[in-house]
DNA sequence: TTATTAACGCAAGTACATTGCATTAAATAA
DNA sequence: TTATTTAATGCAATGTACTTGCGTTAATAA
């Protein structure tokens, strides 16, 4: 299930040759993308509102999900197999570099336990860190 | 320390009618604001342009803080008093409600210690949590 | 092979935020 | 108090990230 085009067929979108690009190079990458990096990448002759359109996509089936950024960027990142369109889940933070600016998924990362706060019904916890990556140190 | 008019002295910030009344909204509210909240609420006959420049000061000299967001808007609160220009510290999770988009600063959350990783220098920590607020049950 | 419809590309539009510059007003010096 | 300095403001224009509408192209199903 790892090869982009059987992803996606599972997903039930269609095999463009942008689309197979696309995918690889969130495999291909531990990093977090955004839409200039995907642009520039594989995306010198796309339209960026078809990277757009694209990653939109992606995030509603359940193969990518939202990072958080810095400059208030949106950027993806691939999700685990566990995930669909109605029921994404991300247990591992998020770590910003100050430095480079990219984002990345740390797995290993025990998540607090948090007690509740009467009156709220906490639904997510999501955890960024931020500092410097082993590329900037 | 707690007057408008005295903390935007002691920022060498200052004493406009529009920045008085600023500050004092913050202090009024336990939520994070954004610019279409205090436009709203008090600049009226302001120009955008002014609440974002004072923002963004208010900001560089300590006085607030940027929270996140879950639509990527850029909301503020207003700091603790340690904080000043060269050091923001901010060691309060961030509570995002899913059904009105207020964000507030929840101060009562045990902050998880973290097992640094090789490679990895860590600075800050962000523990953002999503749910329902209070009034939205 | 043809029909259907998702995906694409182009142009235009929207939302949030910033920059340049002339004007106004707050703090300071005379 | 008045004059001077300079921060803060307002207006217009610009920038950046992203979305929408629509006609065209191409992937899948009939």
């Amino acid at each position: 299930m790892s090869i982009p085009e059987e992803l996606l067929n599972h997903y039930g979108l269609r095999n463009t040759i942008f689309r197979k690009k696309l995918l690889k190079l969130f495999q291909d990458s531990d990093l977090s993308l955004t839409v200039e990096y995907i642009k520039d990448k594989i995306g010198k002759k796309n339209d960026k509102v078809t990277i757009y359109r694209a990653l939109n996509t992606f995030e509603k089936s359940g193969l990518i999900h939202q990072v958080p950024d810095r400059n208030n960027l949106t950027r993806y990142a691939l999700c685990n197999v566990e995930c669909n369109s109605s029921h994404h889940i991300h247990h591992h933070a998020h770590f910003i570099c100050e430095n480079c600016d990219n984002t990345l998924c740390i797995e290993e990362i025990d998540f607090p336990k948090l007690k509740t706060i009467k009156g709220f019904k906490f639904k997510k916890i999501e955890l960024i860190i931020k500092g410097s990556c082993p590329k900037c140190l």
